[in-house]
DNA sequence: GTCTGAGTTTACCAAATGGTAAAAAAGGCA
DNA sequence: TGCCTTTTTTACCATTTGGTAAACTCAGAC
């Protein structure tokens, strides 16, 4: 069989059985994970299969196995994380205070740069490039989720919980901040001598800059 | 004559004669300018010398006469940019009021952001992968400047001139929120769909944002 | 046990890519 | 014009890299 690997893989249009071995199982997360690793320190050109093989502890026509191809695993990658990547978004509506929603909001994302570095990279270098391999997901994935929190926060000012102000310029000064010390964190670190003590600089600033911009 | 680049290059520390020819100038000038287009939109290892060739009008080899390879274009380019993407931060300093300054420099930047979204993304591929060929510009070119300008905002603060909040951090928000319009404009462009009416948008939330900020 | 298919490895290949040698062409100046 | 230097092109090369073929190994069902 030329490419086994079509066999076993369940998601896709046609409602087969996953039936996913355990060792398929291992393995695709192994990869997935090196690929992480790698794709995210060094962008999609610059990252090689025989490096994510050998961060995978794995060799590279295995690697092959298991995807169809070096953009396989990347776009895999991409979807795979796109969905951890926006439920703090998610998590952001009606139900609690506006102005503890947002801030919350801000926290979480600070959270995840903190914990999960290498995704906000790996979405960094991808947006960054022009969204070659993610333009859809832009369009279906954020888009809609963008244009509804943008109501929410619409709704919020307009009952004057939150100080009036263009909430997609909110939405994407939040992203911007908080992903800033994911994706410069080679900058940062230059800068701030302290990481432990600079981290905690950076949440209350950041604390500080959103509440004070949204207080009425 | 293996590499006759060597010897009409002046700016090493050897103080030699500047005899650049007309056509060295111009070539010159043509590989830096298609080396910005291609290294900022595919990050290094994305961009190739045929690439940059082509952009530039001119053949692979003839590329090769005038710079001793691919790092060295890549280097140069960092080199001579540098110092006019730090220029706003120059400018500003005391011998002015304290918040005009600030917002000046925060409307500057988005100036650039604008105009030069390529330098922007140069910069932001460079350290997005761990800064491997800016290292010492850092540590020598913005570290220094940084501190400087932290000590100067600093005083201010310190005067009651603007509300105490870590001079750091404010710098490092001030990059994050502008560059991000020119580093994830494919995110941007997805999101906010009169490109036009959203940079108006953007550049009243900025300052509006920094100006809540710092008002004491 | 043994037989079948899933999983892995070895040995490759073709294209892309950074770079070089050397000849040819183009300037520039007496 | 003739002569020397600078610039450009043509024809290569070696390495890297994504990917494949086919042999081989191993796990589990019977």
């Amino acid at each position: 069989m030329t490419h086994p690997a079509r066999k076993p893989r369940p998601e896709e249009e046609t409602p087969q059985p996953k039936k996913l071995s355990r060792i398929q199982v291992r393995n695709r997360r192994k990869i997935m994970n090196a690929a992480l690793e790698v794709f995210s320190s060094h962008g999609y050109r610059g990252a090689t299969l025989d490096q994510i093989a050998t961060e995978a502890g794995l060799s590279k026509p295995n690697i092959l196995y298991y995807f169809e191809g070096k953009e396989a695993i990347h776009v895999e990658l991409l979807n795979a994380l796109m969905f951890n990547w926006l439920a703090p978004l998610h998590k952001m509506g009606p139900g609690g205070d506006p102005m503890t929603e947002v801030l919350t909001y801000v926290r979480r994302k600070m959270e995840m740069s903190r914990q999960y570095p290498r995704e906000s990279r790996l979405f960094a270098n991808e947006v960054l490039q022009g969204a070659p391999r993610m333009g859809p997901h832009l369009e279906t994935g954020l888009k809609p989720l963008f244009d509804e929190k943008c109501a929410v926060l619409a709704d919020w000012m307009a009952q004057g919980k939150l100080a009036k102000t263009d909430p997609g310029q909110l939405l994407m000064s939040i992203w911007a901040v908080t992903q800033h010390y994911a994706d410069f964190d080679a900058q940062v670190n230059v800068l701030i001598a302290d990481a432990d003590a600079g981290w905690k600089a950076a949440n209350s600033h950041v604390d500080l800059m959103f509440r004070k911009l949204l207080t009425p």
